[in-house]
DNA sequence: GGAGCCCTGCGA
DNA sequence: TCGCAGGGCTCC
């Protein structure tokens, strides 16, 4: 699934490819991504036609375009997601006499070029102001469509510091005001983080995956992060000394830093070849996933158990 | 703040 | 056939 590196790949990704092009057609051949759009597919249509996609930004893994000052497209991956960008060339030289010839209508499934199973929804877009001079597409690509899109209104962030990252524009969608910010981002108050882990009974698991406190921390890294910091899931906030929850709040950072770098390179392939894998970044993993297995510090044999309906994998010996 | 739901594919 | 995986939202 993609976690935050993952996102900030397609971020960048999309910020080159679609930065300033105009939406010219949107085909849904799925609705269910559209669950949160007002109106549908035809309201997606008639807030999107004829607006230009001015920038891509990042929130944890919430991404949005700015649609002008007042409005956005929003977009979640959720487990499954891909945004496939195909140029002109592409479109031509891949599929001559496919769904391309009738963007608005929104052919049958039966017409989805193989590798697009579950192709939900496609964008079709005018050449870039300066770039590509050539149409593009843009392609939702999920299979398990615990994501989504939609057209929401922008407003201000509160702390007065850009919306996420990809825009200086203190702005972000009115349905994101809820979640925090990630640890990627040089505006997040990992004090005022720090404060309200240590102010909770609940689990530390539970904390880091609550976007209200911090984003864009998924299952993998949460175990990641508190296996490198030496930390048992299940430790309530108000046990851990502020130290320990500065320590865990790095180990994850690195966790994606670490990623990040990995992934930054393998970029085009993912986002321009659609017919390629998912592009998700292998990881070295320590923790998640390992249950069963020796713990890489110790020997010891990772366990598993449930925390606040999650997965969660732990050296019984060097997480305590 | 916790439980249940969304949704699909996969493995037991 | 059933349970599980996952992020995030809604309901209680």
């Amino acid at each position: 699934m993609p976690e935050l590196p993952e996102v900030e790949v397609v971020r960048a990704g999309l910020e080159r490819h679609l930065r300033g092009r105009r939406v010219t057609g949107v085909e849904v051949l799925d609705p269910r991504p559209l669950r949160r759009q007002v109106g549908g597919a035809e309201g997606l249509r008639s807030q999107l036609v004829g607006r230009t996609l001015e920038a891509v930004v990042r929130r944890g893994k919430f991404l949005w375009a700015p649609l002008g000052r007042d409005r956005a497209l929003s977009v979640h991956l959720g487990m499954s997601g891909q945004l496939l960008v195909r140029d002109g060339e592409d479109l031509r030289r891949c599929e001559p006499g496919s769904a391309e010839q009738a963007p608005s209508s929104g052919g049958p499934l039966s017409q989805v070029p193989q590798g697009h199973r579950h192709l939900r929804l496609r964008l079709h877009l005018g050449p870039q102001p300066r770039g590509a001079q050539t149409a593009a597409r843009l392609d939702l690509v999920d299979q398990r469509m615990l994501g989504g899109m939609h057209v929401a209104a922008l407003v201000p962030t509160c702390d007065g510091a850009p919306g996420g990252r990809g825009s200086s524009a203190a702005l972000l969608p009115a349905d994101t005001t809820h979640v925090a910010r990630d640890l990627l981002d040089p505006d997040l108050d990992r004090s005022r983080v720090v404060e309200r882990v240590r102010a909770s009974r609940r689990a530390i698991k539970t904390l880091l995956l609550d976007q209200g406190i911090v984003s864009g921390v998924g299952n993998i890294y949460a175990d990641e992060g508190l296996w490198y910091a030496g930390v048992h899931g299940a430790r309530p906030g108000t046990s851990l000394e502020e130290h320990a929850v500065t320590g865990l709040l790095e180990a994850v950072a690195q966790v994606m830093d670490r990623a990040l770098e990995a992934g930054g390179t393998s970029f085009d392939e993912l986002y321009v070849d659609a017919e390629g894998s998912p592009g998700y970044f292998a990881r070295a993993l320590e923790a998640y996933g390992r249950a069963g297995q020796p713990c890489h510090r110790c020997r010891a044999l990772m366990q598993v158990e449930r925390i606040g309906g999650r997965s969660h994998t732990y050296c019984p010996c060097c997480q305590r």
